[in-house]
DNA sequence: TGTGCGCGGATTGTATAAAGTTTCGCCTGT
DNA sequence: ACAGGCGAAACTTTATACAATCCGCGCACA
C-alpha cells in the first residue's frame, strides 16, 4: 500500500472497475469502432464488463463530462456527434494550447523522454505500415497526450485529453479524404525540434500540424435536412 | 416543451435536482463558506437538499471532475486544497486563455451585452460597498465567466469555469493581505476596452489583471509539516 | 387508406438495502 | 503508564428493487 493510495478521480491507471469501463469505451470510440450516435445502453455495457449499472453510469457520466458522450434525459447515453461549430472550437483551442505545451515539454527534455517519444514514433510507423487504421488513429492522439504529459502541466493535460477525444470524433465525421489521420512525419519533426530544444521550431511545427489536420476537414453543416429543422423549431 | 428539451449534461439551468445540489455546493465553496479540507458527507448533503445519496453522489463526482472537490477512495469527498503548484498552473492557464476570450468577446459586442456587463459591474460595486465579502468573491469570478459566455466559445467557457472555481479556492488559501478579491476597477477597465472594441487594450488589461491577482498570492508550500511528510513518504 | 390514440415492452431515474472498508475508542498486557 | 490490537460504529461502495418515462406497435376510426 505504497503509491496506490493517492489517486485522483482522473486516475490514469485502470485500477478500479469504473476506470476499466471508461477506458474501454473511450478506446472503442477513439478507435472508431463505436460511431457517433451509437446508443450506449447501460445493461449492455454492464453485461460486457460484468458490472452493475451503477458503475456503468458513473463511467458514462465521466465520458459525458469529457464531451465524447451525450446523455439525454430519459433517453440514455450516445456517442457524441460534434457539430462543425464544435469542430472549429476544438481546433481553435488546440491551436492555442498545444504550442504552449510543446514549449513546456522542452523544459523537461531528458534522455528518458526522448526515448519515449522515439518509441512512440516507432509504434506509429509500425501501425501505419501494417495498415492498422484503428491503432493508427489511437496512437496519433496519444502522441499529443504524451507531449502534454511531458510538459508536466496537469491542467493542460486534462484539457488536452478532452480536446483529443473530441478531435478523434471530428476527424471521423468530417475528414475529406482517407488520408492518414495525423501524419507521423509531422510528429517526427516535432520530436526533432523538441530534441534540439528549438522552441520556435517546435511551436511552429505543432501549429502547422494542427492547421493541416483541420484543413483536411470539410466543415459544413451535415445532413442539412434534419439539423436545419431542429434549429428552426428550437428557435 | 419547446426549448427545454435540448439540455447538455452541463446544463446551466437548475432544472433537475442534481444540478441544484451541484450549484448549491459550488456556490458555498466559491463564497468561501465551505473551506478547503471540509468533509462533504453524502448523508449530510442529502438531508439538506432532501435527496438520496445517489443524487448527491453524482453531483459530487461532477464537482470532482471540475477540480474543486477531491474524492478519496473509501474516505469520501472533501473540498479541494490546491497546492501552490496547482495555483501556478491555474493562473498560467488563465493567462493563456482569457486574453483570447476577451478578443472573441469583442466580436460579439452589442448593446445587450454591454448592458449586461455594466449591470454586473454595478452589482460588484454594490456588494463591495456594503462589505459583503461573500457576494464580492462570487461576483468577481462570475465577471470572468460572463465575458467567456459573451465570447460564444463553449469550450473556452467550460475550461474557464473550472479555472475560476479553482482560483477561488486558491485565493482563499494563499492571499497575502485582505485586499479585495478581484479589483472591480480592473473589471471596469476591461469592459471599457471591450466597449471600444480595442482588442489590444482588452487583452493587455486582462493579462495585467490576472498578473496582479497572482502577485497578491503567497505561493509557498503551506503547512510545511504535514505536506512535506506526505510528499517524502509518498516518494 | 391514412391518421391518431392507447397500451405494452423496454430503458432510464431514484431509492434503498447489502457488502466492504476505514476509523476511532476501549481494553488488555507488559 | 503506555503501546498494541481487537471490535464496533460510521461511512463509502456496490448491487438490486421499484417507480417514472419514453418508444413502438397495433387497433380503431374517419
Amino acid at each position: 500500500m505504497a503509491a496506490k493510495t493517492r489517486q485522483k478521480s482522473d486516475a490514469p491507471d485502470a485500477s478500479d472497475r469504473v476506470s476499466r469501463i471508461r477506458e474501454g469505451v473511450t478506446a472503442a470510440i477513439l478507435e472508431h469502432r463505436l460511431l457517433p450516435g451509437t446508443k450506449l445502453g447501460e445493461d449492455e455495457i454492464g453485461e460486457i464488463y460484468g458490472a452493475s449499472r451503477t458503475l456503468v453510469r458513473t463511467a458514462l457520466q465521466q465520458l459525458a463530462h469529457e464531451g465524447i458522450v451525450n446523455i439525454e434525459k430519459n433517453r440514455g447515453a450516445f456517442v457524441a456527434r460534434p457539430t462543425p461549430a464544435d469542430a472549429r472550437e476544438v481546433f481553435e483551442a488546440r491551436r492555442l494550447i498545444e504550442p504552449t505545451i510543446v514549449d513546456h515539454a522542452i523544459d523537461a527534455v531528458s534522455p528518458i523522454w526522448i526515448a519515449r517519444l522515439q518509441q512512440h514514433l516507432t509504434e506509429e510507423r509500425e501501425a501505419e505500415l501494417r495498415g492498422d487504421a484503428r491503432a493508427s488513429v489511437r496512437l496519433s492522439g496519444e502522441f499529443h497526450k504524451l507531449v502534454a504529459e511531458m510538459s508536466g502541466h496537469s491542467i493542460y493535460l486534462g484539457f488536452l485529453k478532452e480536446l483529443i477525444a473530441r478531435s478523434s470524433l471530428i476527424i471521423l465525421l468530417y475528414r475529406r479524404h482517407d488520408t492518414p489521420a495525423c501524419g507521423t512525419d509531422h510528429h517526427a519533426g516535432i520530436v526533432a525540434a523538441i530534441r534540439k530544444r528549438d522552441r520556435e521550431a517546435a511551436r511552429a511545427q505543432m501549429l502547422s500540424h494542427l492547421n493541416e489536420i483541420e484543413a483536411e476537414l470539410f466543415l459544413k453543416d451535415p445532413a442539412a435536412d434534419e439539423l436545419r429543422l431542429a434549429d428552426v423549431l428550437g428557435a
